[in-house]
DNA sequence: TTGAAAGCGCTAACAG
DNA sequence: CTGTTAGCGCTTTCAA
C-alpha cells in the first residue's frame, strides 16, 4: 500500500497528496501514533514527534481537513462570515485568524457580497458543519436569526445586542458617538449634523447617542443624512449640507467611511477641515488612519472584538444550552486633525 | 434553492443538523436516490426530486461538505486565496461566486493579511484538497510556486505570467498604461510623472509600458515616485512631488487606490485637479467610481477575469497534463473627470 | 430508477 | 507507544 502511494507521487505531474499512512510508513509506525502527533494528543515523545513532523515535511503531509471534520466528535471549525467592502472588517477579520490559531481553532471564511447575500453565504457555511458561525457586520432578520440560532451557536459582531438567541460582542455605539458629541461640544460646537447609517448594524445605537448627547447639553440636534456605512452616501450627505444655505461647523459621521466620503467632498468644493468644519467617524479603520484623513473618530479595538467573539463562540460550542451573552465593550475617542474650535462667524 | 435557506423543525437548543439517510427515511426512499437529487445526477423523476427537496427544506437538510470532499473522486473545490486590503479583489470575488456558482463548483476562500503570509494560507487551504488553487494579487516566489504546482493545479489572476507551472491570467499592463500615457499625450501633456508599484504583482509590466510609451512620443519620463498600491503610498508620492519646485502637468498611477490617496493630498495642498494636474489610475475599481474621485483609469473587467480564470481552473483539474497558459486580456481606458488639458504656465 | 456493499482519510475507544 | 476495530456522511460501482 505505502510503497504504491510513493510511486504514484512521484510519477504524475500534480501528484495526489500524501496520508497519514505515508507518514507512518515513512518513519516505520503505526497511523495513530501518527494522528497524536498532529493532534498535539499526548502519548508520543518529543523525539518521536519531531521525526514525525520531519518525514511529514519532506513528503509534502497535511492533514486531510474533510476526513478530520467528518470525524471529530467535536468541530473546531468556525466559519466566518464577512462583507468585504467594509474597511473595518478587514482589522477584524486579521485578529480572528490570529486568535483562532492561538486557541487551536480553524476559521473558515464565506463572503457575502451584493450579488450573494446573508442567506446564500450562511447556507454554503452550514455545509461544513462548523462548531459556530461568527456574523461579521451582518445584516440577518430577527427571523432568519432565530431559525439559524436553533442549528448552531452564533454570535453577531459589531451590531449590537442581536436577539434570538445569538450572542453578541460589540462596542457601545452610543457611548462612542457621545464621546465625539462631546468633544466637539468641548470645542465649542453648537451646530453639529449627523449622518446616520440607515438599517446598517449598529447605526440605530449611534443615533441615539448623538440625540441624546446634544439633548443634554441643550443642543439642537440636526440635519439628520442618511447614509448607509458607505463614502458615497457620506458624499452625498456633503452636497446636501453644501446645498443648504449655511453649514454646520462640525458633523459627526456613524462611520469612517462616510466621514472620508464627506470630508473629500466637502474639500473638493472648498471647504477647509477643520478650519470649516470638523468631522468626526467611528471604527477607526485603515481610512481613519489615511496621512490625508487624519480623521477624529471613535476607536473599536479589533483585537479584543475578535478576542471575545472567538472565546464566546468555543464557550458556547462547549456548553449549547447556556444563555446567550451580550457583550459591549467600550470605544474610546481618537482625537486627530480633523477637528478643531469653530471658526467665529 | 428555496429562500428558506435556514429553516429547520428542531427542537434541541441546538439540534444536530440532520442527514441524507433522515431525509431518504423521510421521503420513504434510499439514501442514493436522495444523493443522486442533490449531485443533480440523471434518474430520478422530477416529481422524486421535488418530493426529496421538500423534505430536506422541511428538515433543514444540506449534504455535509465534508463527507463529500472526502469521497469526490474529482474534487469540485476550487481555494481562493485573497488579500482582503485592495479593492480590486472585492470586484473579482464577486464575479468570481457568481461564474463559479453557475459552472457548478464551490469556492473556498483563505485570507492573506500582514499577520498570516501566503504560505500558511496555501499551506490552510491544501488541507482541504481542492482541485485548484487560484492565487489573486497574491506575492509567491518561483520557488514556492514551483513546488505548489507540483501538488495542485495554480492559476494567478492578475499579475502576468506566473512561470513555474501556473496558469495566469491577467490584464495587458503594459497596453493599458500605454493608453493612459497616450490618452494624456494626446491632451498636450509632456511633462509625465508615473508611481510605481514597486514588487507588487504586475508592476513591472505596467512600468515598462510607461517608459515605453514617454520614449517613443520622445517625451521625458520621470520623475518617477515608488509606492506599493497602497493609498498611503499615493499620499507619499504627492507629497514628494509637492517638495519639488515644479509639479509635472500630469501623473499616471500604477493602481487607483495609489491614485487616489494622491489626488487628496494634492488637494488637501490646494492643487486643482483637472486643472493643475491630471492623475490617473488602473483597474477601475470602486474608489475610482466615486464620485468625488471620478478618476480616468485603465479598466480591467473583473467579470472577465473571473471567468477564464475559473475556467482555465477547470480545464487544468479535468487535464493535468496540459500546459500552462498564460491569458492575457485586453484593458479599456475609461475617462472621467480627473484628467484634461494641461493649463499654460 | 433502486438497493447492497465498499471505502474516502481520519479520529476514537480500547486492549495490549 | 502500537494494533485493532469501528465509523463519521457521503459517493461510487454494480447488480437488480
Amino acid at each position: 500500500m505505502s510503497s504504491e502511494a510513493f510511486a504514484v507521487t512521484e510519477l504524475s505531474p500534480v501528484g495526489r497528496l500524501p496520508t497519514m499512512g505515508d507518514v507512518a510508513a515513512m518513519v516505520g509506525m503505526s497511523r495513530q501514533s501518527v494522528s497524536l502527533v498532529f493532534r498535539n494528543a499526548p502519548g508520543p515523545s518529543p523525539e518521536t514527534r519531531e521525526k514525525v513532523l520531519k518525514a511529514a515535511d519532506v513528503l509534502g503531509y497535511r492533514p486531510d481537513m474533510a476526513a478530520r471534520m467528518l470525524r471529530r466528535r467535536d468541530s473546531q471549525h468556525i466559519g466566518v462570515l464577512i462583507t468585504v467592502s467594509h474597511a473595518f472588517e478587514q482589522d477584524l477579520i486579521d485578529s480572528m485568524y490570529a486568535v483562532a490559531d492561538e486557541m487551536g481553532y480553524v476559521l473558515m471564511l464565506a463572503a457575502i457580497t451584493p450579488v450573494r447575500d446573508e442567506a446564500q453565504a450562511v447556507g454554503e457555511m452550514l455545509g461544513y458543519r462548523p462548531g459556530a458561525l461568527i456574523l461579521v457586520g451582518a445584516n440577518v432578520t430577527q427571523d432568519s436569526m432565530h431559525q439559524l440560532t436553533r442549528q448552531i451557536p452564533v454570535v453577531q459582531v459589531g451590531a449590537g445586542d442581536a436577539g434570538a438567541g445569538a450572542d453578541s460582542v460589540s462596542t457601545d455605539g452610543a457611548a462612542g458617538i457621545a464621546e465625539a458629541v462631546q468633544h466637539l461640544l468641548a470645542l465649542g460646537h453648537r451646530s453639529i449634523a449627523y449622518v446616520d447609517g440607515g438599517t446598517m448594524p449598529g447605526a440605530a445605537d449611534r443615533k441615539a447617542g448623538y440625540l441624546d448627547t446634544m439633548a443634554a447639553a441643550g443642543a439642537i440636534p440636526g440635519p439628520i443624512l442618511r447614509g448607509d456605512y458607505s463614502e458615497e452616501s457620506g458624499a452625498d450627505a456633503a452636497r446636501r449640507l453644501l446645498a443648504e444655505n449655511r453649514l454646520p461647523t462640525a458633523v459627526v459621521a456613524s462611520n469612517d467611511q462616510m466621514a472620508a466620503g464627506l470630508m473629500t467632498t466637502l474639500m473638493r468644493a472648498g471647504v477647509s477641515i477643520p478650519e470649516d468644519i470638523s468631522v468626526t467617524g467611528y471604527d477607526d479603520s485603515r481610512v481613519a488612519q489615511l496621512s490625508y484623513i487624519d480623521l477624529t473618530t471613535v476607536r473599536q479595538d479589533s483585537t479584543e472584538l475578535a478576542k471575545v467573539s472567538l472565546t464566546t463562540a468555543i464557550a458556547r460550542m462547549a456548553d449549547t444550552h447556556r444563555q446567550a451573552q451580550n457583550y459591549v465593550l467600550t470605544p474610546r475617542l481618537v482625537v486627530r486633525s480633523s477637528t478643531g474650535a469653530p471658526s467665529p462667524r
